[in-house]
DNA sequence: ATAATATGATAGTAATACTATTAGTTTTGC
DNA sequence: GCAAAACTAATAGTATTACTATCATATTAT
């Protein structure tokens, strides 16, 4: 990635903030911190008052960048997964071949996240740990169906739908692609979770990567054809 | 099932509770009631205090049968997944054909529940639904470990396993039996959520059950060979 | 009938998840 | 260089949560 996007900004839906946090350098030390926080403590005990204290700020200050924690997350779900899309198309973009860039697809989404120069206040190989062990929870709330039409989703929601349509193109006869790239998507999660916390329910270990087990899976699942 | 179950108690991890709900009308009415206010106002605004309100009880006396709020859903967790597993087992137990009998596993494990007359203080339909909207959030915390180690998830890891086995049966050389099962004991739950609140995210729907969609999964994924 | 046990009612604490107000500090626009 | 505007910090306050403790009362067991 290297400087390539440095001059990027994440789109993200608006409503998730109420302040831009990348407009100034409080914002960016709340979602920094906001980050090492809700890693090392679990979203549950994080607070904004704790958060305030860890950085030297106030409570209130931070309430004026984000509603709430769940906003936060929603915030940095947005930003992780926008942040994997990008590398996704980019990676993706110029390989011709159907099943080549499947493949890629795959090892991009399941792969183990290294840190990215480009965006200094923000940890990857951190936010990826808490996507893992977090993410799920921005959704399975009683309010996801109104928090969904609001867009709160939309990135998240296009990259399932990117990768059913390479999954489609690599075998069109294949009847359900958005259930398995919905599953792949998921699915990367849970396995990391179970490697860190379950490795007896789980296949994948050090020499065994979820990329690995993926790709496998899913191009046993499908009948591939030869590109023309 | 009828009344086969009828006599059968679910063993449950006993640091679950503080006094054992099925032991008194009262126990059994929180578990009864607990399971619809859960469903209705979701986990996060569960509380001890509107469930006592609820069932013309106390908060206090709540507090007699649950430590808290998160050990109650472990142990409708646990009730779930016994269930589960029970229905699994009774369903599989004499299917010889290998093919046959994951089939029929999948089919209990991914089919939409249906109600069960042999418990009556608990509406299974709904409990499924809680679990598909709650269960995850009884491990993604800080303290899975701990809580790993004291056996409370020991049923559904049971479950993972069986799945696992049936799944190695039908072609020893598969090389990731635990994760494929893992995989579709999670990803079940997701298909269903998703199939509700982000219809667009799945290709199960009105005519296709999360159910077929893994069968169909697993079948092409394996190498299954003639029963001898 | 008495003791033991279960439940109910009330009160109290510390923390959470905010909102509101005010005051001080920086930034900017001219 | 100065005033206005914008931003941040500090404090206080509210309702709710997640409990614990105590005591009274009701039920059941012997």
């Amino acid at each position: 990635m290297d400087r390539l996007m440095q001059s990027i900004k994440m789109d993200i839906n608006e409503k998730l903030y109420v302040k831009d946090p990348e407009s100034s350098t409080l914002g960016k030390k709340i979602v920094e911190q906001g980050i090492l926080l809700i890693y090392e403590i679990g979203f549950e005990c994080f607070t904004f008052k704790k958060l305030g204290a860890r950085i030297g700020s106030n409570e209130s200050s931070i309430y004026r960048y984000f509603e709430n924690k769940h906003k936060f997350l929603l915030y940095l779900a947005s930003w992780y997964w926008g942040w994997t899309e990008y590398k996704l198309v980019f990676a993706t973009h110029s390989i011709s071949d159907r099943n080549e860039k499947l493949k890629k697809a795959l090892e991009i989404l399941a792969q183990t996240v290294e840190e990215d120069k480009s965006f200094t206040h923000v940890n990857e190989v951190v936010l990826n740990k808490i996507v893992i062990s977090e993410y799920s929870k921005s959704y399975l709330t009683k309010e996801v169906d109104n928090e969904n039409k609001e867009g709160y989703f939309t990135i998240y929601k296009r990259l399932v739908d990117r990768l059913s349509e390479m999954i489609a193109a690599v075998d069109p006869e294949y009847p359900y692609p958005l259930s398995l790239s919905s599953m792949v998507m998921e699915g990367t999660l849970h396995q990391f979770f179970l490697q860190e916390h379950f490795p007896a329910l789980t296949s994948c270990n050090d020499k065994v990567t979820p990329a690995e087990y993926f790709v496998d899976l899913i191009f046993r699942t499908l009948k591939t054809k030869p590109n023309g």
